[in-house]
RNA sequence: GGAGGGGUUCCCGAGUGGUCAAAGGGAACAGACUGUAAAUCUGUCGGCGGACGCCUUCGGAGGUUCAAAUCCUCCCCCCUCCA
């Protein structure tokens, strides 16, 4: 079958496509004509910290460039005065016009770290939203159903939990739908949850006679609590932001159940290889704790490189393997000749409140050199290494 | 517009005059055990002071009281049903 080595990197990773058929006949005319197919992703500027579950369906989108196509990124300044209905989100605060263009010139930083700059285009919704009249609304509107909305299961549960909906809410898949018109989407790339926008988009572009493009829907990454999708408000998440060390360190928290799951949709391994790591699990050839630590590398190394994936292990096994003090750790210059621990833990910032510190020394959390602290009047007259909990660290100096 | 229900500490959710910094659960943090896994057990979980206490919190603003999350007044917001 011809494009099935495409197809193949394609489908890794995916939960869904619709339709398949529709793609393949995409990539031949792309081939045919020489056009580019223009592979879209819109993402929400009312933040920017960027995690590697966003980054799934965006590491697609490099594969698609790979092979030659472009990829358009759509920056929802209007559908983010909405609020993406499809999370638990409720109403979102209003940002203003210059917080929206740093939000989304910081998200373009972190998404560059995966894509090929040379082959993406940045569109802003202002560009067809921003003159639109309450004719071209209505219009577009008209071409839904209060049905048909009902019928999604997130609006439908909103609704029967009595949570409020507003009306303007709805218009949001609306909004993300003639996106695709707008910059005449040949595919677009979504989380499963996005499943209902994106059809929104086919049933619009049909509407304005265009081709339909085809969703390629990507599963939701889970947190690294392995309970719930990665999300920011859950904490469970990996930024693209956080540095080596940290991405390393939290991919080794993640439950082990997780590990086949953050290599199919968070590395680049090809499926053969996943297998064999599979197998290996299965068959209790290699502990775990190896096989995280591959994964933890793999990770690292996407977005900073394998040298830095090497240190942040070495750290890794410094600290917790060995028990040992990394060595980049933040200091504390000791201004008085002599400190209590407590107002040291609160002004380094390792602790939120002089109050949380004490509690944390009478819980035998904290250790000076290595020795353990419980009295919380102890002062410090002279440098030190302060460990706070397993894994925070503070170099006293004077 | 009418009738009823509701807004509590990060989240869910008890609490209807003092014994409430506020039950319970979740999350989180810490300790033991470990592989910073899971499971389990224990503790903590508003702030401040050398720990007795003090200060700030229960949608907002006032008021009653020795005393209010709890009572009264006004306001804001949400939900349900009827037009």
């Amino acid at each position: 079958m011809k494009f099935e080595k495409e197809m193949k990197i394609i489908r890794k990773g995916t939960d869904e496509i619709i339709t398949e058929e529709e793609l393949l006949k995409k990539l031949e005319i792309s081939e045919e004509s020489g056009r580019p197919l223009r592979i879209k992703y819109g993402i929400d500027p009312t933040g920017f910290d960027v995690h590697i579950g966003h980054l799934v369906p965006i590491r697609k989108m490099r594969e698609f460039q790979d092979m030659g196509h472009t990829g358009v990124i759509i920056i929802g300044d209007f559908t983010a005065r909405i609020g993406d209905p499809s999370g638990k989100d409720e109403t979102r605060p209003h940002l203003t016009a210059e917080q929206v263009e740093n939000n989304a010139q910081k998200y373009m930083e972190q998404l560059y770290k995966v894509l090929d700059k040379d082959k993406t285009e940045v569109r802003w919704q202002t560009e067809w939203f921003g003159n639109m009249t309450m004719a071209d609304v209505l219009k577009l509107m008209g071409k839904f159903t209060l049905a048909q909305f009902m019928a999604h299961e997130t609006f439908r549960s909103r609704y029967e939990k009595g949570i409020p909906l507003g009306i303007h809410e709805i218009m949001y898949p609306i909004l993300q739908g003639y996106d695709s018109v707008a910059i005449k989407a040949d595919v677009e790339l979504g989380a499963t949850e996005q499943k209902f926008n994106i059809l929104a988009g086919r049933d619009m572009q049909k509407y304005f006679g265009q081709l339909q493009q085809v969703a390629i829907l990507s599963p939701i990454l889970m947190g690294t609590d392995g309970k719930e999708k990665m999300s920011k408000s859950l904490n469970n998440y990996i930024a693209v932001f956080d540095p080596p060390k940290e991405k390393y360190g939290k991919t080794m928290s993640i439950p082990d159940d997780m590990i086949l799951n953050y290599f199919n949709y968070a590395t680049k391994l090809d499926t053969s290889e996943i297998e064999k790591i599979a197998s290996q699990l299965k068959n209790n050839e290699v502990n775990p704790k190896v096989i995280k630590q591959r994964l933890a590398r793999e990770i690292v190394t996407i977005y900073h490189g394998e040298k830095a994936a090497m240190e942040a292990e070495k750290e890794f096994n410094l600290i917790f393997s060995k028990k040992e003090i990394p060595d980049e750790i933040p200091t504390f210059d000791l201004h008085n000749n002599s400190m209590k621990l407590s107002e040291i833990l609160f002004e380094s910032g390792s602790c939120a409140s002089g109050s949380e510190a004490k509690r944390l020394i009478k819980q035998n959390a904290i250790s000076i050199d290595g020795k353990k602290i419980d009295d919380i009047f102890f002062e410090i007259d002279k440098k030190c290494v302060v460990k706070v909990g397993k894994r925070r660290f503070l170099k006293v100096v004077k």
